[in-house]
DNA sequence: CTTGACAAGTTCTAAAAAGGAACTGACTAT
DNA sequence: ATAGTCAGTTCCTTTTTAGAACTTGTCAAG
């Protein structure tokens, strides 16, 4: 199965890891959420090449995640901004961020990134609850089922 | 900047990037969650390489996220699970599914994945709440602030 | 009015990673 | 003895990425 063929799949999951399930692209939408909007302060940041910097930016506006807007005209200068749908990854990135203050700190220098929760004022982290009751849950609290979308898809990839 | 140095950075994003920041990756712990534990199983669901889910598999678990253990010898068969580590990225896993559900979802075949929370007995989607005040929130609702880790490291990463 | 700088790319080559298929080794079942 | 299972490894080809230099349009300084 090759990448190009992901966003095929009539798995919703394949085909969110279609769009950022990418090395770069989840760096990229790190420094979005920090703010970050400009091609040069990417690739300064990141140490990421041009090229693939040209390419990731490309994909994520394709998708939607990211839109391209001139901020002057002459000379033209794009800048990329999240949009609605990209915006709503943030959760996606609160929790990786969680995870790797938890598990991955060095502990000589503490964690790199820290969220505050505007209304309350307070330094937060990501608590996952549950849509219907409200409780907080963890993995053991919750039951995987594979439902109408899966369609033995994944299951036989092979065959396409 | 490549691949092999980012586990080494200071900022725990990287490195939590550098563990799991990979396609296969994150299709494979997606398939942990579902309760897949065989190296043959990993392979017939996602049609991945047989070396490329060697060499994963061999990576999850030089990071903690799984354990391989022998579920029987002669022959001597290994299976991977999920350490505590690894279950702690669950609110990753879901977020992304949820994202998914939302934005990428087939319309002819509905959501692939379906979470229920077992105390509750519900279908659920994950809502991100401030562990300060317990309110949702989303992008908007935080302010991301660098914090003691960063030090300018992820800013010149060049200069490594 | 030429030189330099800046932003946002594009082009080039070499190195690294992934794809694809076949092969191994230690068994088990027919 | 023959075929099948599982968990890999080996070999070769194709694709992707790294790294550095070059391009284009514009302004600003000397």
């Amino acid at each position: 199965m090759r990448w190009e063929h992901l966003d095929q799949e009539p798995c919703s999951v394949a085909r969110t890891l279609s769009v950022i399930g990418d090395r770069w692209t989840l760096i990229i939408l790190r420094d979005c959420f920090l703010g970050v909007r400009r091609f040069e302060k990417f690739e300064s940041r990141l140490g990421i090449t041009r090229h693939v910097l040209t390419d990731r930016l490309k994909k994520l506006v394709q998708n939607d995640v990211l839109v391209k807007t001139p901020y002057q005209e002459k000379p033209r200068r794009e800048e990329y901004r999240l949009t609605e749908k990209g915006l709503a990854l943030h959760p996606v990135i609160m929790s990786l961020v969680h995870w790797g203050n938890t598990y991955m700190t060095d502990d000589e220098h503490g964690a790199p990134l820290i969220h505050i929760h505007k209304s309350c004022g307070h330094r937060m982290s990501p608590v996952t609850t549950c849509s219907h009751c409200g409780e907080p849950v963890t993995a053991r609290d919750i039951r995987v089922e594979v439902g109408a979308g899966w369609e033995g898809v994944v299951k036989t990839p092979r065959t396409e």
